[in-house]
DNA sequence: CAATATACGGAATCATCATTCCGTTTACAA
DNA sequence: TTGTAAACGGAATGATGATTCCGTATATTG
């Protein structure tokens, strides 16, 4: 089970120029874009996708992994903070508009299901409940919310940006809530 | 521009039928049901339901048009309540268990497209946008709150549900917020 | 009971994609 | 160079689904 020989100089560079072009393309359009648009916009055939991702949903999962890990690092780098409440509405902020720029980002948080990603999400996951502890160590947040809340939480303020909302209001809204002030 | 004759009575009672059926099928479904299946389920040719609806959309539309008017009968009731506070809490409640039970509903809620549903998406939205006066006037609900926002909320809630969150956990996180108890 | 305008069913058509195939091209080892 | 395995491009195939067409069936009317 070892390396396959190595790729030839022309196949190794199309599989990366694939990869970087169908990031650049699912981040604009969707998951929902034809395999064609994206070997078109890269200058190959679709057979030449093919070759290199087995299907569409393997050059996804491709994308996916790239997405998570970029999340991650960035939950990570705020989990540092020392004033981890501000830290957590930066996220917060930061992931809704973060989503409402790259259509594939949506996807990495919510619905993970190649087999290899689901451990990336794990950590994700990992790296929000840090942050999230943090902030409600520190007071910010309140001490019952869990994980899984802060996920939908993100959905919820995506799809209200969605629906027309601003992004500032959304997160004032989902942070303050509906009662009267 | 007057009454077209009057349809025979085998095809009325297939309009009717067809309707009936499309609505039960879209709301267990969604709207992406292939209309072989609604003619299936309703016990007719594709042809037929094409006589009746010239598309998909257009049978989608008279779907629409029947929910945002239950809809609305519904927040208008509420509306009369002499407890608007908790008639705007049984609204939010209501209608994001109702969406999560009917996938119809979702879609009257949020893109009404065709020219006519307009009208009546206006009429919901003016339903709603009373409902809410009340309860900010009883002091329920944060004065701010725009008729928009309300939309947003709703449609932010129910993502909210389909990611896992428990539909009480999601209200209630809207409602109070993310902030320190 | 005809005669016929209406309706009907469902096969045929058209469009959109994912995925496969194969004749042609190209990198690279000898 | 040249031979050949590795890659390529893109037409062909296969699915799915909306919409159209047309030969057949049936309300309705006299």
């Amino acid at each position: 089970m070892g390396d396959e020989r190595p790729l030839r100089a022309d196949a190794a560079r199309n599989r990366a120029r694939i990869l970087q072009i169908a990031e650049e393309v699912v981040s604009e359009r969707g998951f929902e874009v034809p395999v064609s648009v994206i070997a078109a916009e890269a200058g190959v055939g679709v057979g030449t996708v093919y070759r290199h991702f087995p299907t569409k949903e393997a050059l996804f999962g491709a994308i996916l992994t790239d997405k998570i890990g970029q999340v991650r690092e960035y939950v990570e780098s705020l989990a540092e903070s020392d004033d981890p409440a501000a830290a957590f509405r930066e996220y917060l902020n930061g992931i809704v508009d973060w989503t409402m720029r790259d259509r594939s980002i949506y996807k990495g948080l919510a619905e993970v299901s190649g087999t290899d990603l689901h451990a990336l999400a794990d950590g994700l996951r990992r790296a929000e409940a840090r942050l999230l502890g943090h902030a409600q160590a520190a007071g910010g947040v309140r001490a019952d919310l869990t994980p899984s809340d802060l996920k939908s939480i993100m959905m919820g303020c995506v799809v209200m940006v969605e629906h027309g909302t601003p992004l500032e209001r959304a997160v004032q809204l989902a942070t303050e809530g509906l009662g009267p002030r």
